[in-house]
DNA sequence: GATGAATGAGTGTTCATTCAT
DNA sequence: TATGAATGAACACTCATTCAT
């Protein structure tokens, strides 16, 4: 095994996830995820080209991660349609208990960084949209989910009511269980989609 | 005196929306917004203490806004709780189209904001934000509403459901239109609050 | 009598004194004098030039009150050099008691200025510091002070010495009294002076 | 590592003490500083905190420096009072000698340094003024100075009137020659002080 | 004269990035 | 690869001074 030889490019960006949570992206400053990352500010320059690089990892990793469970959940076909939709809001949530930090940066940087640079944000998160639309486009086809909805504005919405419901929790974790918020959003979302 | 030619200090808000909503409130610079409010850099500071109170007022100004416009649907007795949810999105959407730029102010800063001074934000929001959640516990008193649902949960899984729709729009308008958007979220966010 | 048609140009100076002794000449703000004084900001530019002006002129009437003092008992023929010299550091002594702010920026200013514009100083200065020289010459020619010194060079020394002590005293009052220094000094350099 | 091709701490402080001496504290500017010793602007910051930081390293040298020096003089056993009060005198008389322009800041600038920030200015100069006042008090013991006097005031007044002789001296250099002034100085205090 | 809003040149300081070792 | 001292462009903010009223 190559424990201590130890993966810098990871520990960096481990370390940028903390830092970018705390401080914001543009708040952040690099020799502090050097120091936390335990390496020298300019070896951050040999694994990432600048700073924006680094956020970009984050996500393009984030999405992989997301992106490769939903495509898991979305092949199964033992769990029908209703149960995958309930498998991807799993998802979302498992990502937040798992990674709070984490979390906070995609909740308060995705936006800035899409805008930024379009192109080079990661191609993971656009797939696993459209993965996600297609659970809901098979529950159509399915007959479990309604037709009267347009369903590239629906994914968005929900996407954005989790987010947002997301981000709430992170900034007072004590105020609501992620249970009962999981379990509302289930409710409410399959209330719009069922047929 | 020289004060008074056309108010100055809004015309250095409406000056850095439209530099905010460009650049983003970070890269944002303050001889850019005086440039564009035709106004000298020190001038901003005749008005406004520093950047970050000029965004703040932004925000005061917005959230004031729309309080009070919520709050007359609100004090409506002529239409039901049906009704009034239905003008609580159409507000939001009005706004939208009226002001993109600001609408992508408030979607892109607002979570810093708050993040970086809760006391400092706008009373106003919070007002708006439990004007709404009075108007779907009014339906649900009414027998319109499920009781089924945590009323603070949805609440704030519509908000951030039309957050991120109206910031897709606002990112690409051709490929959707408002109208399209505000329907479907109606209807979908009715399914799941009606009895 | 005109006495609340008020002189504003005195009162500017006297504001003035206040403001440059608690800050600093250079940390004094223009905005804090006119407020003391109880004008507007740009009322002290009806009166004054600038900042230095407004420091020139505080020096001017300061040492011309000083010289004619000087000059007042230099012209006495009741008392002899010794008591001429001892009324010497008893003026300026009196000067720190009767207005220790003034005192502190004479300590304070008086080389900053002198050597930013040398012939913008009042010449009063070099009025007074001749007449304590003749005081001291006569002194000498009189057979009661001792010829092996050099005049000049005594001169500032006692001047230099005087201003520090006073400078001293103006920082911590409490230490010692001003009489008790008084005495010293005139002790201490008539040893020196006297024949 | 690019460090220590010559000391650039050491050429940013010798710059400072030029630019200082040559326009004042407060006059100063960075980035002139910064050019003189051959550096970036940016380099100043590695040295040290901030321009004031700057100045009170500037006095701590000189005062650590002098007080060595007084100290061993005063250590001495095989010169009297008398003679170590010439050493001390001869010691400043040689500081300004050898480096004029650390001699202006000194004059110029002490003042300013110590009242904005007691705390943090250096003790090596209290130490080097208790250390004067031991000598003078080592002469009243032996019998060499009179009693008369209170130490602590002569000591400033000497300690003034010295200043002052030097900053007249560093301003026309020509009109007076040092030793001129050394030897009256040391004529004039001995008279005052001794038996 | 008197006002105080408006000005804009000026500057200390930060920090992402580089590069000699 | 790894380092961290060195860099210098960039920028928010200040404040003495002006001038339309």
């Amino acid at each position: 095994m190559r424990l201590k030889e130890g993966n810098k490019g990871n520990d960096i960006l481990l370390a940028a996830i903390k830092v970018f949570a705390e401080s914001g992206y543009h708040n952040a400053k690099i020799h502090k995820i050097a120091e936390l990352a335990g390496v020298a500010t300019g070896s951050i320059y040999v694994y990432y080209k600048n700073k924006e690089t680094i956020l970009q990892r984050i996500f393009e990793q984030l999405w992989e991660r997301l992106y490769n469970e939903l495509a898991a959940i979305s092949r199964r076909t033992d769990i029908n349609a209703i149960e995958k939709f309930d498998g991807l809001i799993d998802l979302l949530f498992d990502m937040f208990i798992k990674d709070p930090a984490l979390a906070v940066v995609f909740v308060n940087e995705q936006n800035y960084l899409i805008q930024k640079d379009p192109k080079g944000f990661t191609p993971y998160y656009q797939k696993f949209i459209d993965l996600g639309e297609c659970i809901v486009v098979e529950g159509i086809d399915k007959n479990a989910f309604t037709p009267d909805i347009d369903v590239k504005i629906i994914r968005s919405y929900i996407f954005g009511g989790l987010r947002h419901l997301l981000h709430q929790w992170a900034q007072s974790p004590e105020e609501y269980s992620l249970d009962s918020i999981r379990e509302n959003v289930k409710y409410f979302s399959k209330r719009g989609l069922l047929k």
